[in-house]
DNA sequence: GTGCTCATGTAAGGTGTTACATGATTGG
DNA sequence: CCAATCATGTAACACCTTACATGAGCAC
């Protein structure tokens, strides 16, 4: 049930639309939780059945009605008691890396192709993730707002998309290096493994 | 189906039963897919329904049988044709994370522990993928490697493998630190967020 | 004699994805 | 005029996890 306990922490930002919910998932949440909006609607429907999430409906005149959840008493105490259960391994799914651990017998410009594609990918996130630094931080210094800002929790994950995004990008640099110095090789000398 | 090629992916390691393929996801492709060995049966008896694996019974007189699974050219050709296929993008679970977002509202020590399991976790993998690399280098410099290994693809994700950790171990470090930083100052100074 | 490794699987349930369905407003 | 944004949901399917079931050998 954690994608519930991702839920109640994407609204302790403040009460949302399950639309928002998604975009703050697609946008600061991404580095460690991902969610489809259908998924999304089904489980806030489920949540506020077990009163972790109240709702309120929102009529709109020019707009499809809109559902406004916010967290009740019930909700943070479920965020509570999962906090102080062990977590779990973080679990990752890379197709990439599927791919390239496979390159050896697949075609090797499409997969250079793909890993540019990951690394400008990474770019953006980075960018974006800085950007959301700076207006945590608010001109403060780190030790500053540490100390004084109302939650530090969106800054340490923060911390770790932006650690996450730089890595990826030092990784693709670093791979296309190294299928490079190997290929320049190859013209000359042939590798066994060709199926 | 990403675990399908997942799974033809370790078979170019060499044939294995499931049970050994389940140890492979474990040790080295832990860092970019995982499964369960109640999967990795059903998909492979799926697989080679689908002529992908061939799968050979080994009689054992003091063990269970086993079934051998080892790539045939159908398979191969999958491969490849998955690589060519633009990649989607990673996806992370971290539940850590989440309960991290939330510390604000939640018990700091219970985090600080769960913070100091996963850098523990992720020290002893790093000593294991180093270890890896070492016998994959074989007293060989990168470089030489790079040109007259007969794969590199392995070698690559296992890169990836060793900056994640470390990225890991670093990140849980900043996080103590901010978190106890943030601690000090709050005996004489408290946040208003407590629910 | 306790627990780990090898070795395979089934059944049930939970989680996540894709496609479908609707439709006005806003910005370029 | 086309695309994106706001806003919600259902149905069907695919995927993944958990619990259960079995059982011998080997190391401590």
């Amino acid at each position: 049930m954690s994608l519930r306990n991702a839920l109640l922490v994407k609204l302790l930002d403040g009460e949302a639309t399950g639309y928002e919910l998604a975009g703050r998932f697609g946008t600061s949440a991404a580095n460690y939780w991902s969610v489809r909006p259908a998924q999304l609607y089904a489980e806030l429907t489920r949540m506020e059945e077990d009163g972790l999430v109240a709702a309120e409906t929102v009529v709109q005149s020019k707009r499809p009605n809109k559902r406004l959840f916010s967290l009740t008493a019930a909700g943070i105490g479920e965020l509570q008691r999962y906090a102080r259960e062990p977590s779990g391994r973080m679990s990752v799914k890379d197709e990439l890396m599927i791919k390239v651990a496979g390159i050896d017998v697949s075609d090797r410009a499409a997969l250079l192709g793909d890993i540019a594609r990951r690394r400008q990918a990474s770019v953006d996130m980075l960018r974006s993730y800085e950007a959301t630094r700076q207006d945590m931080l608010d001109g403060r210094d780190e030790e500053t707002f540490v100390q004084t800002a109302p939650r530090i929790g969106p800054y340490l994950t923060l911390l770790r998309g932006i650690a996450s995004e730089r890595g990826t990008i030092a990784w693709c640099d670093t791979a296309a290096r190294i299928i490079a110095e190997r290929h320049n090789r190859a013209d000359t000398q042939e590798h066994p493994i060709t199926a």
